[in-house]
Order: structure tokens, then C-alpha cells, then sequence
DNA sequence: CCATTTACCTACCGTGTCAATAGGTTTTTT
DNA sequence: AAAAAACCTATTGACACGGTAGGTAAATGG
């Protein structure tokens, strides 16, 4: 399932994109637009900055940016940055597992076709391809 | 991500596919087969004669067995008994929603066509497409 | 009939994540 | 200097995950 945090940020990123004026927006306003509450966005927006999806700067006239195009942010990116992986089992998730059953496991085949299938489809998906055409 | 739950569900089904011999199979012998906690698969089990997978006796020579043939068994009714849902947002996996947001929601046709890709992968597979061949 | 074996049932528990809320500090511009 | 904004630390309540513990009911073999 995919959390508020990854639906939240891409979200973000729609609105930056969507009203995108050359200068930095401030969360205030992403923030009624998208109707979330200001400081739940703060966690988020504080690992977008982190994980290199968005600039932002303090101060009056301050607030967040794009760093990129839209069509240069990958779906899975962003979900991959906020859900902390796409895997659908702890054994792809983090690749210094060292499950015993590995070799044995009749199930392993499955997740791994099935990570690969999400995997490309979260990533062949852009953030251009979910605005809004007016 | 897929539970513990989901993927125990999977290798007990396994077993009793592999080891079956026509009469009952007891939890005490899949458990120490598949390295798992009896007591823990209790639980799971239970859900799966309610859930209409398999069925359980009592008694002595009782145990779990197979009601239908492992061809006829799609991954995704085992996934979707025992993990509540396949859906990847909240707003797909109860139908008794009335989010506000959606006939203005731009990310809902993403989550439905992902929704309909994992739909077709776990039920296009069959517990038999697991099964090990000797 | 009775002891054994098995499923079945109820309850509990520690840990962690989710989705926020709260309040304060620093940075930058006007 | 004042305002506006990001940034930082801490806390919370609810709930799911991954079990453990102990007892009850049912069915069979002897």
C-alpha cells in the first residue's frame, strides 16, 4: 500500500510543477491548494529536499522549487524516496539480505518477476504525464 | 509489501500440494517442514479453512488438505485473503469510499491501472505454476 | 471406553510505523 | 528591525505485525 507520504509528495511535486512561476512557492500555500495540514507537509517536503527532488529556501519570498523538468522525475523515484523501497518482500528490499532459504525458496522467481514488472512501470511514468492539461 | 502472513499462506499451500497423499496433512509436520512456528500458523491457517482455501479435521489422522487442484488455486485469491487487499491506495481497496477528491484527483487513474496490472499478474499465476518438479 | 492426537479458541504482548500535532529556532528578504 | 518563511526536535494515539501462551473441543486407534 502505498502511504500518505508517497501520495502526498507526488502531490507536491503537481502543484509545484502546475504553478510554477520561476520563483520559490511557499508550503502555506501548497498547502491550501492540496488541502493537507502545513506541518505533516513539513516532514515530507523535508525528505523531498534530501532526497534531491526539490529546492527550497528560507525567508521571505522563500519556499520550494523543482530542481528538474517534469518529464525528468520518474513515478518510482519519488515513491521509491518516500515509501523507502518498491520491493514486495524484505529479501529484495534491501540487498544485504542474506536469506538461508534463498537457494531453495520456490517463491523467491515470483517476487522477483513481480519487482521488476512494478519497477518498470513506476519508472517508465513521469510526473509530466499527471498534470493537468487546461 | 506482502506480509508474513501472505507469504506463509503460500509455502503451507506449497506443502500440502507437494506432500499430498491424499489424507490429512498435520500443522505439526508443515511447521517443522517450512521452519515455522506452529502456534503462528495457526492463525494463518485458520483463515485460510475460513477463507475456503483448505480444509481441517480434528482428531488423530486429522489435519489440512487441499479442496481443489493446485491449477485451480490463483496467487492472488491466497494474496488477497490473507493481506486484506491487493490495492495499492485505500481509496481502491474499499469500495464503501467516498473520497471528495476524486472526481478532481489527478493521481487516481495511475492507481487504477497499477491496481489492474497487479490484479492480472497474481491471478494469472496459479499455485501450480510453483510447484517444484522432481 | 479411554487415552492420544489433532484442530480450534481466546487472550496477551512488545515493537514499530502511520499520520499527525506542537512549539521553538534559524535564515532571508523587505 | 520586523516579517515570513524554512528548518528542527519531540510527542502522541491508534493500529498492524509477528509472534507467544494456555486451554477446549473433536475424532480416532487401541
Amino acid at each position: 500500500m502505498i502511504s500518505t507520504k508517497g501520495r502526498y509528495a507526488i502531490r507536491v511535486m503537481l502543484d509545484l510543477a502546475e504553478n510554477d512561476t520561476g520563483s520559490y512557492i511557499p508550503l502555506k500555500d501548497i498547502a491550501a491548494r492540496q488541502a493537507i495540514s502545513k506541518k505533516y507537509l513539513e516532514i515530507i517536503v523535508k525528505d523531498m529536499v534530501t532526497g534531491g527532488l526539490i529546492t527550497g529556501t528560507s525567508g521571505k519570498g522563500g519556499g520550494y522549487k523543482l530542481c528538474r523538468k517534469p518529464e525528468d522525475y520518474p513515478l518510482g523515484e519519488i515513491i521509491e524516496l518516500m515509501e523507502g523501497t518498491l520491493s514486495p518482500v524484505a529479501c529484495l528490499a534491501d540487498k544485504s539480505n542474506d536469506c538461508p532459504r534463498k537457494a531453495a525458496c520456490q517463491t523467491l522467481p515470483l517476487w522477483v518477476e513481480y519487482d521488476n514488472m512494478v519497477h518498470d512501470f513506476f519508472y517508465g511514468k513521469k510526473l509530466s504525464d499527471l498534470i493537468r492539461k487546461p
